[in-house]
DNA sequence: GACCGACTTCTTTTT
DNA sequence: GAAGTCGGTC
């Protein structure tokens, strides 16, 4: 038992790795979780205890599901393919072409990523005449998806009240539409595969004999769902290895239910989690500073992370006037980095939500540095892959209603609404695809409608002589793409990135070239394309804090540490949404190796208006000793005459439109910090100059909204 | 039927 | 601010 993979791990990630039990593995952040899952596998397969075919590998996300296998092949001389090893999805799709016939699925079904279903359902709520008022298409969605996340059907639900039974009913015609045009969403993907094997014993059996190690990556993040479907494969000679972390499970709203980690203790028997709380990645300030954060959260399983790395330097906090300025700030220290020698490829921002990257775009970009943002619109998302891709689909499957809507009149080519609805009206009325009724079109539109309807054929045949590859680039050009975006002076990014999708399809190898385009339209769903930064760039990534979870940077900026966006508003109202909030900022915190810099502003633009935020509560979390203020000093700003007080640097292109309040009131001024005697801290959100009765509002950090009588209010300034 | 501009709405995170 | 919808005009 004494195997060369076991050199250097410490007691815990020994224990972890050859334990003979199903165990669950308490890893924190920066703990070698992904060596210890990785490091199992070897062993198991180097002491014979498994053979690379009784593995059953799974993850959540594409990248660690790549990340597992480059690195066991690395270690052991496998082939990758041998194991079964992917992403929750990955691995339901996989079962579902392999049984399709049981689940009552055609070889070729295709599968709906969020944009095609929320289509789906757009069009559903028009067939079935029900108003999006009444039925938001993106409600329905969750509420579908919420429901089959929960192991449910439309025919087993008990609706709560009268809209419940509505949705139901849309649910319900929901599934049949995907039935009669032969796709799947990803709830159903789940769905269906966990079904055929909680209803089909034998296969189950064979499963559970096959794969002997189930091994389970960020098992906190699974919902009831993956949870139920994890337990198909595990019978009784099975072990199960789940490894994750409460305090970084950040995914309960789209149904993770850490729940699931008490729940595996008793139901594998699996006594007390191994604890993994030895940190290598960050000083043992930064970690004190994560430690005292996540304390605040109540039902932990509980961890405590240490280092035996030094204190390092302390937590640098930062306040900006506005979001503008703390970008500026950002650039500019990142510019010091740079000149220190530092890669920006070791730099990272890290922000809330999406929309806050624009003003950091926008600094770092005036400073010249280079940068990738991760997140928005990605390869596979992007229009003119879909619109490409819903042609190939169309050839696939006629029966994809979704596609042949997308395309039927892209480019424009003379179809319009009118004629459209009168297909959809053909359709419903005989039961057929629209593709079926395209077919027979006549009257005024049959000329337009059956030119589309022999490209289509042509595409056919077409594909029945070309090579994959080859299909993807007649397609493209044959469809009028290619026409269409050479005669859009802004069509040319577009046109590089359809020759980047027939690069893609020159590239694809498929597990059996006779189902390349299926494979490849499955690919694309479920992989909708890479976040990755090309290794060793020299750019500062900018990421939200949800997606630079699993990542390590030695610099890390979290910026706005703002009430209403670090914690988010969304959260305010229930308790469990601020502990998210909090396990989120443990993640952020996590993610610096050496330096951390937190940042707020007190003005910010958001959804087209400024807002004045207060300092995060999260702030006031952190030990005042480990923290190092940078600025916080009364930030007085005389008005400058000539730049708008609000752009702090006077050289900003353009000036906020904000003109509604006057800048300067009895000495006072929006967005500056005042104290008032009864109601204490607060930030001057409005003003009004009224001659010798000027009134300013009053955000106060207890006491809320205020308007205050310049006149008799005793106010200070900060 | 195509195109353009005005209007509204919604903005957390995503396999 | 941006995307998507709607309505009016050619």
């Amino acid at each position: 038992m004494n195997s060369e993979f076991l050199a250097g791990l410490n007691p815990a990630q020994r224990e972890a790795v050859t334990t003979p039990h199903s165990a669950l593995v308490l890893a924190g952040a920066g703990s070698g979780k992904t060596r210890v899952l990785t490091t199992r596998i070897a062993w198991l397969i180097r002491e014979g205890l498994a053979s690379p075919a009784g593995i059953l590998g799974v993850t959540f996300t594409n990248k660690a599901a790549r990340e597992m296998q480059t690195r066991l092949t690395a270690m052991l001389p496998v082939n990758p393919k041998q194991m079964w090893i992917g992403t929750f999805h990955g691995l339901a799709n996989r079962l579902l072409r392999l049984h399709h016939r049981d689940v009552g699925l055609p070889a070729t079904f295709q599968i709906l990523d969020s944009q095609d279903q929320l289509a789906a359902i757009k069009r559903l709520l028009k067939t079935l005449q029900l108003s999006d008022e009444t039925y938001p298409p993106r409600q329905v969605m969750s509420f579908i998806n919420g429901s089959k996340e929960k192991g449910l059907r439309a025919d087993r639900f008990a609706p709560a009240d009268h809209f419940e039974v509505k949705l139901t009913e849309i649910w319900r015609e929901y599934d049949r539409q995907c039935r009669r045009e032969g796709v799947v969403d990803f709830a159903e993907l789940l769905l269906a595969s966990y079904e055929l094997l909680s209803g089909n014993t034998a296969l189950r059996q064979h499963y559970q004999s096959r794969f002997r190690h189930i091994l389970v990556d960020e098992f906190q993040d699974t919902n009831r769902l993956q949870y139920a479907w994890l337990k198909c494969f595990a019978g009784d000679d099975n072990t199960v290895f789940a490894v994750g972390d409460d305090d970084q499970s950040i995914y309960a709203f789209r149904g993770a239910e850490v729940g699931n980690m008490r729940d595996f203790l008793s139901d594998y028997a699996a006594g007390e989690p191994i604890r993994l709380e030895q940190n290598y990645r960050s000083t043992s300030r930064i970690l004190a500073a994560a430690n005292a954060v996540i304390a605040n959260n109540r039902g932990r399983l509980g961890k405590t992370l240490w280092t035996d790395a030094g204190e390092g330097e302390q937590i640098r906090v930062y306040r900006g006037w506005s979001d503008g300025e703390e970008a500026e700030f950002i650039a500019e220290e990142a510019r010091a980095l740079k000149r220190e020698g530092v890669s920006l490829a070791d730099v990272a921002v890290l922000y809330r939500s999406n929309a806050q990257s624009r003003a950091l775009e926008h600094a770092l970009f005036q400073a010249g540095l280079s940068y990738r943002v991760y997140g928005g619109l990605r390869f596979f998302e992007r229009q003119e892959i879909k619109h490409a891709l819903a042609y190939l689909r169309l050839l696939a499957n006629p029966a994809d209603d979704n596609a042949l809507l997308r395309i039927i009149n892209l480019p424009a080519r003379g179809i319009g609404a009118r004629t459209v609805d009168g297909i959809q009206m053909a359709a419903r009325d005989s039961g057929d695809s629209l593709w079926q009724a395209a077919c027979q079109v006549g009257g005024r539109a049959a000329a337009s409608v059956g030119r589309f309807v022999l490209l289509i054929e042509e595409l056919r045949t077409a594909a029945d002589t070309l090579g994959f590859a080859e299909l993807v680039s007649h397609v493209i050009d044959a469809s009028g793409l290619t026409a269409m975006y050479q005669a859009d002076k802004d069509g040319s990014e577009r046109l590089e990135n359809l020759s980047e999708l027939v690069n893609a399809a020159v590239s694809f190898v498929p597990d059996d070239p006779a189902q390349a385009m299926v494979e490849f339209l499955a690919h694309a769903s479920l992989e909708s394309g890479d976040h990755e930064a090309a290794a060793g760039e020299e750019a500062i990534t900018l990421m939200t804090v949800h997606a630079a979870k699993g990542l390590e940077f030695d610099s890390v900026f979290l910026t706005g540490l703002e009430e209403g966006l670090f914690p988010h508003e969304q959260s305010f109202a229930d308790p469990d949404g601020l502990e998210e909030e909090r396990r989120l900022l443990y993640v952020a915190i996590t993610r610096a190796r050496r330096r951390l810099t937190l940042s707020y502003a007190q003005t910010r633009m958001l959804h087209g208006q400024t807002r004045y935020p207060l300092p995060s509560r999260f702030l006031d979390e952190l030990p005042p000793e480990l923290l190092h203020p940078i600025n916080i000093e009364p930030v007085v700003r005389k008005p400058v005459e000539t730049a708008a007080p609000w752009a702090p640097t006077g050289r900003k292109t353009r000036t906020p439109v904000r003109t509604a309040a006057p800048e300067w009131v009895g000495g006072f001024r929006v967005g500056q910090t005042v104290t008032h005697p009864k109601f204490g801290l607060g930030v001057i959100t409005d003003a009004e100059a009224g001659g010798g009765e000027s009134r300013v509002e009053v955000n106060f950090q207890d006491a809320g909204r205020k308007w205050l009588d310049l006149r008799y209010a005793k106010l200070s300034a900060v």
